[in-house]
DNA sequence: CTGAAAGCGCTAACAG
DNA sequence: CTGTTAGCGCTTTCAG
């Protein structure tokens, strides 16, 4: 015989009428927390009321009178990513601080999924949406996004006419490319990510670029789609060039396949080749030789989206906002420190 | 001039006028997807209505009605976890494919947050929770949630008194302490995890009945707290007898800080001394050598909770329901192949 | 300072 | 097969 309590959750109106007022008095309470006038011994009788009777409002309903549910959704290719993860805790963090709950999609790295998610998402009537796309968005979803008028911004990831929130990677990569040169490395070769996510970009431009400056350029580029298996056979494939004396991956994971096709071909590292990444993700840390890389601020890219969509939400400026997060060079043992040749 | 479309959307009653019928019956062909009969002219005019005026129906005005909101909530100690990560993708997974959405929250790994979340949670009216508790929940918090009459399920970790899906840890731990003794392992030493999580207990317990039924045991048994940095002192510490044969810790982070540990003073894994994990964590993947683990299926177990919890939501029967998922053994390089001794 | 009343948009009986 | 109607629980003018 479980107890199972069939008295149904307290509503408004029982705490109205168990505090002897009317119920627009215990909606005040409820909302004018601090501001609002109202003699002290009946903001008390209703505050006993409610706690006598473990009311907590029913959500829906302030929902459907206020038109705005407090909850905004974050739509990842794939939650069990840590960069994505660390970046849902930003979101997470800075959502709740604000009173905004996040609701956590994972598009699978499907472009269809994604699609699909957001349709749900939008008919959820979510206040707004923190996208990380998948691929390039195209034409049509894009409309449907601007139709459906609420608010999203994208992290970490661009996408034409959406506000952003992204990293530095031109900037992180140049630096890099130039720290390689400046420690001697000569013959480098470039793993870059797939072509159609702006940041595989942005890293290989800002690359070539820093190379440029130096007069310098790649020995090799080749793309593969930032896994660590891609990083394995591409790192093979262009370690049968045994004049190359660094290799950089677009990302960690790249970097770490590269890392370990290198040691499977026997090349020592740094001692034979240089290895440096992009993300600096927890992971890197487990991997030995340290990896040398490009520190990104995943957690506040989260974060930083989270308070600018809500900004958006509260004020429905159409500014096409876009901000850019300082990232910074971590030098590992995957690099000679002192210097190489 | 950004194109700010004051237009409302549109409601039920938009549908229904345009199509020329009553709202009741835009109402029916939006529920009664399939069953019901209508005029197929009738279903046609109001589909028709529906896209032309992109109608899409407001969540919070159904929830409203129906009582349910489609929404359950995961809590976990930290989302940028890999375990965490996983399972939480399970859930999504699950839960979507049965029309709920997730609502991810991060307890920070603490039991203050872990509390004020749920408390918002239940404000949200979500229909049910996921929880991994942060640490054995106090009587207090059980009762609160008791008294909120909305279902939980634990994941991974138990409560008391509340149902749960978890892999089989005890199990796991006893196939690997069998099979360390089988690879000729004898002075073997356990670092396990925080006292208060069930999942370090039952490992631990397991780990000892493993031994025990091999006629042995263990040499050392220390506590830490599942990282890698208390992996790495508890190794160190616990290395200086010189006579221990191999280390397994309750779980993968503080098995490669062991790893790490022995490396640093001088021990060649496998040779010198066997390193053993519990997770299979995907980073475990990229340490070398490989470790030597039990792999957890938290994909799966997400994806169980998540049925389980949708089960209890849709019937709330009170049955305290216990799953326990089958692990698998993982031989890695971290233990000699070959046998010892 | 407090109450009465009008819906928010939708679902589900209950009548045709 | 379709329309009418009565709310779900809450916020918010508008009057006292």
């Amino acid at each position: 015989m479980n107890r199972r309590e069939l008295r149904k959750r307290a509503t408004i109106r029982d705490v109205a009428l168990r505090a002897g007022v009317s119920i627009s008095t215990v909606s005040r309470v409820i909302n004018h927390k601090d501001s609002s006038q109202m003699r002290d011994s009946t903001r008390e009788r209703v505050v006993d009321a409610m706690t006598a009777l473990d009311y907590t409002p029913v959500k829906a309903a302030r929902d459907l009178r206020r038109r705005r549910t407090h909850v905004v959704a974050l739509l990842v290719p794939d939650i069990s990513n840590p960069f994505f993860s660390l970046l849902a805790r930003g979101v997470e963090a800075a959502g709740s601080k604000v009173g905004y709950s996040t609701l956590i999609c994972d598009s699978n790295n499907s472009e269809d999924e994604e699609q699909q998610h957001m349709s749900i998402l939008l008919r959820q009537n979510v206040d707004g949406v923190i996208l990380v796309p998948v691929g390039r968005p195209d034409r049509a979803s894009l409309e449907r996004l601007d139709r459906s008028n609420i608010p999203v911004v994208t992290a970490d990831r661009r996408a034409p006419g959406i506000p952003h929130v992204e990293a530095d990677n031109t900037g992180g990569s140049r630096d890099l490319a130039k720290c390689l040169l400046g420690l001697g490395y000569r013959r480098v070769a470039y793993l870059g990510g797939p072509q159609e996510v702006s940041t595989a970009e942005d890293r290989l431009q800002g690359f070539l670029d820093g190379l440029a400056e130096g007069g310098a350029a790649p020995v090799a580029v080749r793309r593969g789609d930032f896994t660590y298996d891609s990083g394995v056979s591409l790192g093979t494939e262009i370690l049968r060039d045994r004049r190359l004396d660094a290799v950089v991956a677009g990302n960690d994971l790249m970097a770490i396949g590269v890392l370990h096709a290198a040691i499977a071909v026997g090349r020592r590292v740094p001692e034979d080749l240089g290895v440096a990444g992009f993300d600096d993700i927890q992971w890197a840390a487990l991997v030995r030789p340290r990896l040398t890389t490009v520190r990104v601020p995943f957690l506040e890219i989260g974060q930083c989206a989270a308070r600018a969509l809500v900004a958006l939400i509260l004020s429905r400026e159409g500014a096409e906002e876009q901000t850019r997060l300082p990232v910074s060079l971590v030098i590992g043992d995957s690099t000679c420190a002192q210097g190489k040749t």
